[in-house]
DNA sequence: ATTTGCAATTTAATCGATAATATTTCATAC
DNA sequence: GTATGAAATATTATCGATTAAATTGCAAAT
């Protein structure tokens, strides 16, 4: 039966969507089995597609595939952290400066609108909340693109992207501790500050040491938690 | 029912190796498209497993997955190859520098043997082909995985992988014309000698350069044959 | 000759059922 | 109390059938 939902989209890219967000927000666990019954009556749907879009998600990273014993949220350890962080640092170095050198006055304007919402956006709706709010979530990846928007290869940018959504996956594991008072905002104007200057290796230098800075926080926190075998 | 190989493999993953390996050794051409019920009858199965390997193969890239239209081989392009080459120099590098760098004496001879596999081993075995010899496809293979072996990151050597399978789509389309002379062979010498001295820039520079090379007659040969819609 | 509309055919996407495997439960022996 | 093993249960992987959509073929009209 295809039962389309008008919009065109089947059901096991439907599930792969929802699926796939629920991974890298956190909401489902590193590490927990994902059994296809389940979700394919949380969704609506049949085996079919579930199959479909777990064995998708197989591919990417996000989802671990054990023949014949299903499927699990891919865990995460300490090791696959710090390695994820090197990789990021040299990707994220390189695609920055190509996109520093070949962003025209469109990028800029984007990179100067992306950096000026981010610094109207509060961190945390409520400030007691140790979760940042997902509006501000958003315009930070926001700002964060636009800085290697201009990069001229969608094969490094999806890299990244991917990169991206790997680490992501970290940040729900070490939320047991607040993290020490530290100006990120400054940290992304001057980023950003740099970037437009064209200093190259000033805001490469810059953007590494944001990530490894925010690295640090999640490795103590990791350590801590205890909480990284997802077993 | 499942029905297992007895080596614990399932039919999806199965049907998911081969179909990998026939599109990347470009059997199956670009473009193409790929329709389950033959396959599921070509591979001996249901249609069942063969969409979980094409889902897993459109998330990896070597398959595209049109909603409500199936599936086809990604079709492959001349800009996207530019682009694709771009990508490769540019992590190549990046990864042959760290493997440089943290490489030890396993590394090192472990680059000596695959470097003299390569030089026994003579290009073609019928002189009259155009074809590369498989076995020569291999230790060639084998010779560029060894010299970035070293670097400490999985994550960038999958990527180094995953983008060499994708250039290696481009090969069968190329066909049409015969190489210039080259001495490809003294080429990989230089390389691997740069790259055992621990002459970061110089091997870096090479390698780059073996790849343009490459691509420069790869690009001759598409723009010559015209065969690169895929349709 | 090209375009348009409609029926026939093919193909895609999904469901429900089933067989094989893995996991859990629980009684029994040590 | 812990270990062992066999039955009970749950889950995975797959098949065959079914429905909806896309594509094709073809005739009539422009």
């Amino acid at each position: 039966m295809a039962r389309p939902s008008r919009t065109g989209e089947t059901d096991a890219t439907r599930v792969r969507r929802l699926l796939r967000a629920s991974l890298i927000e956190g909401e489902i666990p590193p590490g927990s089995k994902l059994r296809v019954q389940a979700l394919a009556t949380q969704y609506g749907t049949g085996a079919s597609p579930v199959r479909e879009a777990l064995s998708s998600l197989a591919a990417e990273g996000l989802v671990e595939r054990l023949d014949q014993r299903g499927f699990r949220a891919a865990p995460v350890t300490l090791g696959a952290f710090e390695e994820l962080l090197r990789a990021r640092c040299w990707v994220e170095e390189l695609v920055l400066r190509e996109s520093i050198l070949a962003g025209g006055q469109q990028w800029e304007e984007a990179l100067v609108v992306a950096r000026y919402r981010l610094s109207r956006t509060p961190r945390r709706a409520d400030p007691s909340s140790l979760r940042d709010d997902p509006a501000w979530d958003r315009v930070h990846l926001e700002f964060h693109r636009a800085l290697t928007a201009a990069c001229p290869s969608p094969t490094m940018l999806g890299f990244c992207e991917t990169l991206r959504e790997r680490a992501s996956r970290y940040r729900g594991v070490a939320l047991t501790v607040a993290y020490p008072t530290r100006d990120v905002a400054a940290e992304h104007e001057a980023i950003a500050e740099a970037a437009l200057a064209r200093q190259v290796p000033e805001a490469c230098r810059l953007l590494v040491e944001h990530y490894q800075r925010t690295a640090g926080y999640l490795r103590l926190a990791l350590e801590g938690s205890q909480s990284l075998t997802g077993c």
